[in-house]
DNA sequence: CAACAGTTTAGAATAATTATAATTTAGTTT
DNA sequence: AAACTAAATTATAATTATTCTAAACTGTTG
C-alpha cells in the first residue's frame, strides 16, 4: 500500500501537481493488491463509492489521460464502444469475458512468447497485445 | 468478383431478405480482390462516391450489424473511439500504423502461431487476436 | 502574500451509435 | 396480379462516451 507522500512525489517526479482529485485518485487506483481494470464509469462509481467529496466528470477524464500519458495506466483495446485502463502497465495479455463484459490478466504462463517474425517495413514495433475472448462453455453465446 | 445473383444466394441463405440497399453494400464491401477494413464513416464515403441513389445512415449501420451477425464481417479491436470492420473473416491478426490510424492484415508468415496454455476454468475461447501497434521508427511519436 | 500557470468544474458541444415510429418493400397467399 | 404480412428502410430523435470551453480556483515560485 502506498502512502499519500509517495503518491505525491510520484506526481510531482513526473510534472504533475499533486491536487486534492489526483491523490483521491491514486488511492483509488493504486492503493491496492490486484491489477484494476476499469472504465471511466467504473472509477467514477468507485471513487463516490469510496469519498465523501465529489470529483467532476471531466477531472476523472482529465486525469486518466494524464496518468496514461505518464505511463501510470494503459488503455486496453476492447471490442466495445468504451475504454478499458489497466493498472498493470507491464507487459502482457488479456481475456475478455464476453458473459460478464470482465477483462482478465493473461498471466505469462497461461500464453507462449509472442514471436513477430516481420514487421512492416520502416516501423518500430510499440506494442504486442493478445486478447483472448472467451465465454460460457454450456451456452450458445456471442 | 461475385455477382449479383451470387449476394442474393448469400443473403437469403443467411435468412436476409437481399434488398437493393444490401447488394449494393455487398458490392461495395466484397467486390474486390484485397481485404477491406473500415470504420462505418468509410463505408458511407464510399458508398456515396460509387453509387448515385443514397442509403440512410441506420441502414448502413443495421447492415453492417447484420453482416458482422451472420459472420460475413468481422469487428476487430483498436484502441479508439470507433469500430473498425473486417471484411477478412479468418482468424488472422492486425498490425495497427499508429501514424495513420490504418489497419493492415497480418500475413501468417510474420507471426508465430499463438499458443494458449492455459484458459480460464469453465470458459471455451471464441478468438485469439494479436494486435501489433506500430509507428515511424525515426520519430517519437506514441 | 502576490502573481501566474496549471487544474478543476459545470455545462455545452461533438461524435458514434442506437432507438423510434412511420413508410416502403419483399415474399407469400390468394 | 392484388392483397397481405413481416421485414427492412428511413428521417429523426435519443443516448452515450468523450472532449471542449471559459470561468473559478489552487499549487508553486519568487
Amino acid at each position: 500500500m502506498q502512502k499519500n507522500i509517495e503518491f505525491i512525489d510520484k506526481l510531482r517526479s513526473s510534472g504533475l501537481r499533486p491536487t486534492k482529485q489526483r491523490l483521491k485518485i491514486c488511492e483509488v487506483l493504486f492503493n491496492r493488491e490486484e491489477t484494476f481494470h476499469f472504465t471511466i464509469k467504473d472509477l467514477v462509481k468507485k471513487i463516490s463509492d469510496n469519498l465523501n467529496e465529489k470529483i467532476s466528470l471531466a477531472t476523472v477524464y482529465n486525469t486518466v489521460h494524464a496518468f496514461k500519458d505518464k505511463g501510470y495506466l494503459k488503455e486496453i483495446s476492447i471490442n466495445s464502444d468504451k475504454s478499458y485502463f489497466d493498472t498493470n502497465i507491464t507487459n502482457h495479455h488479456h481475456f475478455f469475458d464476453e458473459d460478464t463484459n470482465q477483462l482478465i490478466d493473461c498471466e505469462d504462463d497461461y500464453i507462449e512468447n509472442i514471436n513477430i517474425k516481420k514487421n512492416i517495413t520502416g516501423k518500430k514495433i510499440n506494442s504486442v497485445e493478445v486478447l483472448i475472448k472467451v465465454a460460457s462453455d454450456n451456452q450458445n453465446q456471442n
